[in-house]
DNA sequence: TTTGCCCTGCGGCAAATTGCCGCAGGCCGA
DNA sequence: TCGGCCTGCGGCAATTTGCCGCAGGGCAAA
């Protein structure tokens, strides 16, 4: 299935991008990339893709407001969405807008690859996993609050009760461990 | 038939269940609360609710065979999933499931309101609920997750990757403030 | 009973993080 | 063009951490 199958790669971390589309090149599929929204908007209507990764944060803009014109053209495409700032509200979204999976960098081609693939899932089999740390938690409240804040940092932080710089810093470097 | 909305709230964690029933009736929703996979499979033919609140971990089975049934009795029904244990991963497949939104525990009341309202035909109104502080936040969750170790300093610290003397600290100094 | 193992409190100290300035620059509506 | 609000960032001082170590208390197997 690989040879005809057309994959569009969406990242503007050109590092990340020429590689993840070397890759996907060297197992055989036909890869398109784009490192701009306005570039994948350029390309989706000449390739209608059946599959494309996806970064979440593409130079400035939402990457997620590239999923309804991936679906617009092939409304079979499956779309994995990549991030760096991964967090559960953003992954919410993602999925609810038609993304067909979500991984959080750094990720290998394998596990994209199995994403694409993931069927729909049985209900029963997550396993629990263990309680957020408590960095993931305050991570993942303050994407939430600065999601409804329209990104807003200064009024994020009025309303979390922390100063816009510790706010600030804590944005800056956290990309969080779990 | 009621014209209050009703709420089905799916939760094994009596003390939250009790806690959140009361604060939805008070809101004026119309209320129906299960403790168990079984009990709410009781439930969810004869309330046919148009909202649920779901704990993804129910005695041992996941939330998540619940959402099926949901959408059978009713496929408007709208699913807040929610978990003390949230990753990214369990929240995906609940959203690919038909789950509404995911929230990690602890949250609130306002929260989980907005949450339902996520996707409804809504144009305006942004939800001016405050959010917990992040500080309020972590000490909810510590005291959840030292519940859960049976009051266990150290391995609570261990299950929260933080460090014991911290955990104490924060313990000692913390009676409780918003 | 002795030996281990794990847990709790707490002191101390270096390293990291906050709280709190201030400043420059950008964007926008009056 | 002015005033208001937002963003980034430098630079401290004040706190809060991370990370020892030590003493003492249950508890269960040896």
């Amino acid at each position: 299935m690989s040879d005809e199958t057309q994959i569009l790669v969406i990242d503007d971390d050109l590092a990340f991008n020429r590689v993840l589309s070397r890759a996907l090149k060297g197992r055989g599929f036909d890869v398109a990339s784009a490192s701009s929204a306005e570039e994948a908007l350029a390309l989706i209507p000449s390739t209608r893709a059946a599959r494309a990764v996806l970064d979440l944060n593409i130079a400035g803009t939402s990457g997620l407001t590239l999923i309804a014109p991936l679906l617009a053209a092939n409304p079979d495409c499956r779309i994995v969405v990549l991030t760096g700032y991964a967090s559960i509200a953003t992954a919410v979204e993602a999925i609810k807008l038609g993304a067909t999976h979500y991984l959080a960098k750094p990720t290998d081609v394998d596990a994209i690859l199995a994403a694409f693939e993931a069927a729909a899932p049985q209900p029963d089999s997550a396993p629990p996993s263990e309680p957020l740390s408590v960095d993931r938690l305050e991570w993942e409240h303050i994407q939430r609050v600065l999601k409804e804040h329209d990104g807003n940092i200064s009024s994020t932080a009025r309303a979390l009760k922390m100063h816009r710089r510790t706010l600030q810093r804590k944005l800056m470097k956290k990309p969080v461990k779990s």
